[in-house]
DNA sequence: TGTACATCAGTGAACGCGCGTTCACTGATGTAC
DNA sequence: TGTACATCAGTGAACGCGCGTTCACTGATGTAC
């Protein structure tokens, strides 16, 4: 079967999409060809028209992750009354939503001690991902010079995504909510 | 070939120490039978004189990784002055050697997010092993009543779960130890 | 306008590989007589 | 004290399975004549 032009990009955009949720919800190991490419509605056999290896998606599904998660935490700032965006990005973030919700959250928070472990060129290439995410981030950070948003970025974040990943750790809803607040209310009162 | 009578007993614990410490350093992934039972000298058919199954190494040596980190915190936090025992576990908790070590290290810092999707019955010894760490930590933490000491513990420990995962992506020992301090520093006057 | 051919996203069988698991076997030593 | 047998931690070949990857093939549509 022939097809419109633009449908091979749509089909790749579709498969994107797909991995960048499978990892987030699943890990490494989730993202796999076959189901990736049965979410997208398709065989594994046509998987490399699309990318030259399982690596390569890893890497793009990866982005498209971060760019996500930076988009969704820029609207919600830019929603926000002015001098209070880094607090809706602290409640957006720590919110029962994004805990439950790990295949459209943060990628650091679901990944990172799997994404640690990748060889050092792919490593390069996350930390590059990263450093975008905190340049999109820093406006909204607490602090006057640029040393200070750095240095709050780095704090609120690493308390987000560990407050994130035990909140993920405990089953049910109530323990949960207390870690989020926990973190939240600290936070909050810190800067 | 016939042993001494704590001979299977030593192998046993040969194991599960190889084992916890390749969980931390490679993943649920890295702690493969062969690879684990390759670390204590023997082949791979062996290892079901000693556990009856993959599961339960995991359960096993994750246990006992809890264990081995809680034993060094609480030795590094009655090792301190009076009253500045949390000061010590953060300090311990945010060192580059903790960073670099993942294998002698945090579990939850080391696995949280593979942790997170195991299966709710697995999922349900995990979280006792969780409080279990948690109650060995809470008499050092900051805080009058038990409630504040709960709520210190879960804060601290978020934050510094989080810092040295995001930590440990970075390819670099100065990001590193920025990311290790900016968090150290602020956890030390938050408190 | 009709016909033959080229295009190419997608198909599905096949591959080698490492995994967890099983199982018949080994062989040094303890035990029964 | 000497001999036959039982024990059992550890061995290594074999299994089925899912993975990433390859490749000959499909077939509807665009293009050349």
């Amino acid at each position: 079967m022939r097809y419109r032009a633009d449908h091979k990009a749509v089909t790749h955009q579709k498969i994107l999409k797909d991995a960048s949720r499978r990892l987030r919800a699943e890990g490494l190991a989730g993202a796999a060809v076959s189901a990736v490419m049965r979410d997208a509605g398709l065989t594994h056999g046509g998987f490399y028209k699309h990318f030259g290896s399982k690596d390569e998606l890893l890497i793009a599904s990866l982005s498209e992750a971060f760019r996500d998660m930076a988009d969704r935490l820029v609207r919600t700032a830019e929603h926000s009354r002015p001098g209070t965006a880094w607090k809706e990005i602290i409640k957006a973030y720590l919110s029962p939503e994004h805990c439950n919700h790990p295949e459209f959250g943060c990628p650091v928070a679901a990944l990172a001690p799997e994404l640690a472990r990748i060889d050092m060129v792919t490593k390069a290439r996350i930390s590059a991902e990263l450093r975008e995410y905190e340049s999109r981030m820093l406006r909204f950070m607490p602090g006057r010079r640029l040393a200070d948003k750095q240095r709050n970025f780095s704090v609120i974040f690493s308390a987000m995504i560990g407050a994130l990943a035990i909140a993920r750790l405990l089953p049910d809803q109530a323990a949960r909510t207390k870690v989020l607040e926990s973190t939240r209310d600290f936070l909050l009162r810190g800067f």
